[in-house]
DNA sequence: CAGTATCCACATCGATACTG
DNA sequence: CAGTATCGATGTGGATACTG
C-alpha cells in the first residue's frame, strides 16, 4: 500500500495491524508461543519460508518489542526468540482472532 | 505478497485478516458500526480515499458476508451500506484489537 | 548457523477519466 | 450518485548467492 502500515499512524487497529502484518508473522508467533526456538529450528518448523523473510520478520518483531533475541557467544552462534512479556499480551488478541477465523473458514467451507 | 491473502488458506489467523485487510476496511467498518450510510456519506466522511479504493473495499466486505447492500431503485441510484448480522460477530474482535493497538501507541508515544 | 545483499515478480493501491 | 476502466507507482515477498 502507498501508506505503508509501517508508519506512524493514529488508528489503534492500524497500529496493531501492522504487528502482525507480514506473511509469516502470524505463524511464527504460534512456534513461538509454545517456547523459545532457534533461528534454524523455526526455519525447519515452517515450511516455505525463505532465510530472508524469516530474519526480516523475526527481527521486525523484536523491533516492536514482542520477540526477544538471546544471543550466546560462540562459533557457530546460537540465537534463540522467545515471546517478550510484552508480546505475552498480544497472544490473547491472536485467539480471538483465531477463534473468529475458524468459523469463518468452517462457513466458507459450508458455502 | 505472493501469496495472496485471498487465498483459501488452512490458516485460521489469515483467514480473519483476510476480511479486515486493504487500507480502508478498518475505517470503513469503524464508521459503519455506527450505522449505516451511503456510499456518497462514507466517501465524504473518509478523509484520502478514493472512490475506487472505497468501492472496491465495500464490495470486498459485502462479498465476504460482513456488510450488506441496500440499492433503492431511483435516478439518481441511492445505495446504503450496513453491517450484516454475521458483520456483527466480527466487531467484538475488532475491539479486542483496537484495545491492543491503543495501548501499544501509546507506549510507541512514551518511546 | 545467523544474517546480509541483489535482483526480480507481483499484488495492491492511487490518480484520472469515464458510464448509466 | 454509484460504479467501472485504465494505467502507473511502490511495497512486499521470493530466489539466490554470499559473509563472519
Amino acid at each position: 500500500m502507498a501508506v505503508s502500515k509501517k508508519e506512524i499512524s493514529a488508528c489503534p487497529i492500524d497500529a496493531m495491524l501492522s504487528v502482525i502484518d507480514g506473511r509469516w508473522k502470524g505463524t511464527i508467533l504460534w512456534r513461538l508461543s509454545e517456547g523459545p526456538m532457534r533461528t534454524s529450528e523455526l526455519h525447519r518448523t515452517i515450511p516455505g519460508i525463505t532465510q530472508r523473510m524469516l530474519i526480516r520478520h523475526l527481527h521486525e518483531l523484536v523491533q516492536d518489542g514482542i520477540l526477544e533475541r538471546h544471543q550466546e557467544r560462540s562459533t557457530p552462534p546460537c540465537v534463540r526468540y522467545s515471546i517478550s512479556k510484552y508480546g505475552l499480551t498480544l497472544l490473547p488478541v491472536l485467539e480471538e482472532i483465531c477463534t473468529w477465523g475458524r468459523k469463518h473458514l468452517a462457513l466458507q467451507a459450508a458455502g
